[in-house]
DNA sequence: ACGCGTCTGTTCGATGTCGAACATAGCATG
DNA sequence: CATGCTATGTTCGACATCGAACAGACGCGT
């Protein structure tokens, strides 16, 4: 059941006909993704998957040492976890919030079972693994191939994108835990992006002020992602484009 | 049609029911991987897909500056390309022979049919998505906080499990693209482990010395993607085991 | 207002990796 | 067996990132 009012802006279930979108509709609930919180533990058994609404939800991988890197964002165009509907329920990230907002929460069993016998249905999520196929490969690539400071500007332009808004809450802190590196390398990185007026930031609140500035010193990364989900979703919703 | 003969090693069509194999094995030819041979390019239309028999296909990102790095690899549990049945035939990656071997060629539009209308086809392509998306995460995290010691090894090891022998061809230059790092940096590594007395090497032949070296001096990542494996597929063949 | 704990931002020496140049071995060709 | 070509392996200075310690700001309870 939909508890609150708010209008679907999740790109998969605006895709579905509306005989399908109907049938999952009352099967979901809204719910609010508070900034940090972990939605999902690696190893946990998944009980129910998150269409987001509004804001990003991140997919992180945990090392043994407790260092992490982020290796998926999950924006409008997505769900949480979309791998758990593969036969295996055993998440294989964190599933943490990254931008607050909203997100409809359905059983994974439920969806599953539609997933079976509802064609359209189908054809949605293998879009949506497409996605999220090409966004991994194109992660482990930049991972390891572009510097802190390109990754930092790829990661703000995504962030930017879901937060509708120039500023957001934002520590170097977490930026870290995301981009796999440390604090200290964040602040130096944030100070060269603030020096060439790209940025602004105070106490965990960071101010977008040159947008294409960071486009320019971004990586490839950042457009690639953007071309793909322009391809895969359509060109409408570019939130602060 | 299967104009050589080679028994089956590939997991995914050992899992399959004899009735969906035999559907499937008139539609199969199989065919030779030379080392190094580029067998889909990026953005390329995939007409064919090739469900590994011996050695190892990778999947490589190739960056707009022309630097690259293995996302993935592709052993007897996988099959190219496999993102190629959501809907969309364009390549996001370079798939390459990583060690030669042989492998079954099947059409693409084929096999995509079989599998809207057999069950037990999805099942088995499901698990083997479930552990190419674990694989791609667990990658892209190795790539951002693993040194290049710790990928090389566990490079080796994966390749030393589906080489079939200690002994095989491989040029610092290719572990480079691979490891998405250049080539001294390989010679580097590579010193360091021969002086441990891990691995042998002389003019494009490694050979594994000292395996059980190598697992200590390689990232968790070897061990998780191989128990990962036999989680999914069973503990049955491990080559060099 | 005070002290305390926590969260935030900065500094600096140590180090892994880069990248360009150099050095060497094998191979084909006449 | 000279010659040049290509593939392979090594060296070294430059530089981005690490990591541990220091410095500063805010909130909260009394």
């Amino acid at each position: 059941m939909v508890s609150e009012r708010e209008p679907i802006t999740n790109r998969l279930l605006l895709s579905l006909p509306p005989a399908t979108l109907a049938r999952l509709t009352p099967e979901m609930e809204l719910i609010r993704t508070e900034s940090g919180a972990v939605i999902d533990h690696v190893n946990g058994l998944i009980q129910h998957l998150y269409f987001v609404n509004r804001g990003i939800i991140s997919m992180v991988k945990v090392m043994r040492d407790g260092r992490s890197v982020e290796v998926g964002a999950i924006g409008l165009e997505g769900i949480t976890d979309s791998n758990a509907l593969f036969g295996v329920d055993v998440a294989i990230t964190e599933t943490m919030v990254q931008v607050p907002g909203s997100a409809l929460k359905i059983s994974r069993t439920f969806l599953s079972r539609e997933l079976e016998r509802d064609r359209d249905l189908r054809r949605m999520m293998e879009r949506y693994w497409r996605f999220a196929f090409g966004q991994l490969a194109q992660t482990a690539a930049c991972n390891r191939l572009h510097t802190l400071e390109e990754r930092c500007c790829r990661w703000l332009l995504t962030s930017h994108d879901s937060a509708l808004a120039d500023s957001f809450p934002l520590t170097h802190e977490f930026l870290a835990t995301m981009l796999g590196t440390t604090r200290s390398s964040v602040s130096l990185t944030a100070k060269v992006l603030h020096r060439a007026g790209y940025i602004d930031y105070v106490r965990g609140i960071i101010t977008i002020v040159d947008r294409a500035g960071l486009e320019e010193t971004s990586c490839e990364c950042y457009a690639e992602t953007t071309a793909e989900m322009n391809r895969l979703f359509g060109p409408e919703t570019q939130p602060s484009g």
